[in-house]
DNA sequence: GCGCTTCTATGAACTACTTCACACAACGTG
DNA sequence: CACGTTGTGTGAAGTAGTTCATAGAAGCGC
């Protein structure tokens, strides 16, 4: 019924608030349409607004050094992008890019803080939340020292396919997982060439774990790929 | 005068706390003392303190998959450890061992959530100062996704040059500075084998941007390494 | 002072990636 | 349905790092 305030909880970053406080800040958000290809918010630019994925995809990309654009993650459903802006009011740190027609929830620092100047346990429950994410970049920092393409390959795949629970699961084997994913996307958020990750992905092929197909890799024996990592 | 308050404020992430606040929390601290090589608390363990370093200095390890410790950074006065463990209870990310006799202030998790209950304005700060940390792995995880080793030593160089102005300042050319640091401790900062920062070192050294001595890097060209990068 | 340990220095062989070059398959649009 | 575009597959050559081996210099303990 409630569409916003539905929305807003199904954030992890919000998930835990007490359900007026949701409702209060779902009633500010506004939502916004974007075209397939539409910049969101672009790189430098000012950082003043929260973004909520409602329905499609947003991609999240950088330019490297040598000039290339490079994408670091793919946000579905209930994902968000620009909550460091919220905090700080920073220059956006990376471009997103709505890469199928999609409806954001759109959040301004401005309200954002009104909104949390009134909810100190709000705030703590954001606390944790951060704190979580520092955690796991830096785990993926450490992955990226210590673990070649061979052990990291799997290990993003396992996590793609549990961040993604809703890819589809044809056939009987309820294991199975189909990710929607090129290999040029796998590449950049692995730091490593197409080529690299195609002759990798062909060898966990031909052992009979995963299957290829144009745009999708599924996995079709995570077991294989964990004992793997 | 107010010793554990002067502290306190010394602490990036507090400093722009109210008087009154600091006060508060500094009076919750314990001070402990280390004597060097002493392990103050080991990867895996309970997280539930905040350690600021006083006096001394204090050494942050990982331990590799293969079972090697390794060196992620060097705390010095002012610095500290464990904020994550406070906000989210977490069990260690890493090993914390005094490198030299250390005096560190102790606030406990307990402590630490009661002050912040109490203080909806200093968890807006603590927000801001999180979000910028999320900002600087973010940007350290690009570093060595896209920098080879060649461009990470030089940045890697300033900014220790940076974070540690005490260094000492000898001589007449005001921007010089001396790093007490040894290459295998560079080494693992940068994620890369000794031998490969030595072989870097002595390239630069070639070049007259710095020299080398045992356990330090002198910086006699900081201009020049900037320009490198 | 002698010996042990730590740190720096350097070359040789190896490896996990890179870039480049190309072939081909699938899709979607005029 | 022909044609451009996007994605996959693969080999050859190059390179930035690795490990291994070995050496010497500086500091530290007794």
């Amino acid at each position: 019924m409630n569409r916003s305030e539905d929305l807003v909880r199904a954030v992890p970053l919000l998930a835990r608030l007490p359900e007026a406080d949701l409702r209060a800040l779902a009633s500010q958000g506004q939502v916004r349409r974007h075209p397939a290809g539409k910049t969101i918010f672009r790189e430098g630019g000012p950082g003043d607004s929260l973004h909520i994925v409602i329905e499609g995809a947003v991609r999240i990309a950088v330019l490297s050094p040598a000039g290339e654009e490079v994408t670091i993650a793919l946000l579905g459903p209930g994902e968000f992008v620009g909550h460091l802006a919220l905090l700080d009011g920073r220059p956006r740190s990376a471009s997103a890019i709505a890469s199928q027609p999609t409806k954001t929830l759109v959040v301004t620092r401005d309200s954002f803080a009104r909104w949390l100047s009134e909810r100190p346990q709000a705030a703590l429950a954001l606390l944790e939340t951060l704190s979580l994410m520092v955690r796991s970049t830096d785990e993926a920092l450490a992955d990226l020292a210590f673990l070649d393409l061979r052990h990291r390959l799997p290990k993003r795949l396992l996590d793609l396919a549990a961040a993604h629970p809703e890819a589809e699961t044809e056939g009987q084997h309820s294991s199975e997982v189909r990710l929607h994913i090129t290999q040029a996307e796998l590449a950049s958020m692995l730091s490593v060439s197409r080529e690299s990750v195609n002759k990798q992905l062909n060898q966990f092929a031909r052992e009979g774990w995963i299957v290829l197909g144009r745009g999708s890799v599924t996995l079709t024996d995570p077991a294989a790929l964990r004992t793997f990592i």
